[in-house]
DNA sequence: TCTGACTAGTCACTTTCTTGACTATGATGA
DNA sequence: TCATCATAGTCAAGAAAGTGACTAGTCAGA
């Protein structure tokens, strides 16, 4: 049980997609989403460490309103669907501090990719190849999106003085290792994809 | 449903736990796993990319047996509990072969530790910094274990080299990925550590 | 005018994962 | 000698995650 985490962690950081869209005060601290916007949110920023679908997201938000750890709205709009913003609650806050305070599972991955790889010995290569140079080509796009993220997060502010400085560190901080984490995928890809290319066709067959 | 494409992965590369442990004639390409030694595997080098627990891994295995994908054979022991050791079959490679065709789902990580550095400005970052101070550590280690496991995976040849000649470099080519993972996860859990310890207890709260 | 995309969300179903407990035997160590 | 670890698994229940399909209105463009 943690996608429940993830998304009150999403819900505090203001690292929405919408940006300034709509007319919302931004005012006071942790903004407040409506799962729609959150899935979108999990789908840029926090897919880096945490993926959902949309399907998910709405699920846990009914549960943790039901809880109390979220409070939700009604906006009504006139022009497209209502929808509800939520935004975490004392108790949600409370609930996030046990969290941090209680051991973490190990991270894990699960990459179709690596697993592909690691039977390159033994399939053929030629559509592997294809895959790892596609995959390089996405990490390289992630790589400057959060790049421009990174940037816009620190405002005008270098980054040690943002760090020792700013508010709302904490998604800066993630994003830190997204980008981290592209720029290894992306040079993992070619450089496997190189390795691959080089060797021709299979060779080590059983 | 990706965990048989782990499975099978892992039971035709040879980077078994046991090493030399027992008497069996390692001949024949791709090794021979009891469900047991697959366990210890994924909590070891596989986990890099993919985790699993031993029920999931004997679960699967069976499965596997009954589509044929793999083919078991009883080994009784005499010292120790009778054991079950599987390999590959060709309608296993084929599937892989499958498997490695088609396209891949995007790779996801899971991340406690992450979620916790997101909300890091709403909470009390004590904890938190000392659990990035253990996983840099664990980090360390890992590097350092796979740093090993390269070295012997290449024999006495430089990378270069074993990469083009090698057979079975596949392994080797996701071990890579591993250490530079673990690289940076020691790295940022390091300058999280110290960003955060700089900046003492909470002062950005709601 | 029809198509498709965007906003906003719900329902039902299936697959996977995780947890915890249980069976056995032999070897190691205090 | 008793406890614990390592080998080698099995079973069952429940929580979490994933998939697919569906509603419904708005807006932009062909």
């Amino acid at each position: 049980m943690a996608l429940r985490h993830a998304v009150l962690a999403a819900l505090l950081t203001g690292d929405g997609s919408g940006g300034s869209d709509g007319g919302g005060s931004d005012g006071d601290g942790g903004g407040e989403y409506s799962g729609y916007q959150l899935a979108k949110a999990f789908d840029i920023g926090v897919a880096n460490f945490w993926h959902a679908l949309p399907q998910q997201l709405y699920a846990e938000l009914a549960k943790l309103e039901k809880e109390g750890l979220v409070a939700g709205r009604q906006v009504v709009q006139e022009t497209r669907p209502n929808k509800r913003l939520f935004r975490v609650t004392e108790a949600g806050l409370a609930e996030l501090a046990a969290f941090t305070t209680a051991t973490s599972k190990p991270s894990f991955i699960r990459d179709d990719l690596m697993v592909k790889v690691q039977a390159a010995d033994s399939v053929d290569t030629g559509p592997l190849i294809e895959q790892l140079e596609e995959r390089a080509s996405v990490a390289e796009a992630k790589t400057e999106l959060f790049g421009k993220l990174l940037r816009k997060m620190r405002g005008g502010l270098d980054e040690e003085e943002f760090l020792r400085r700013g508010d709302r560190i904490g998604p800066y901080l993630t994003c830190l290792r997204g980008l981290a984490l592209e720029r290894e995928n992306r040079e993992w890809g070619l450089r496997v994809a190189a390795v691959l290319r080089a060797r021709g066709p299979i060779r080590a067959e059983r």
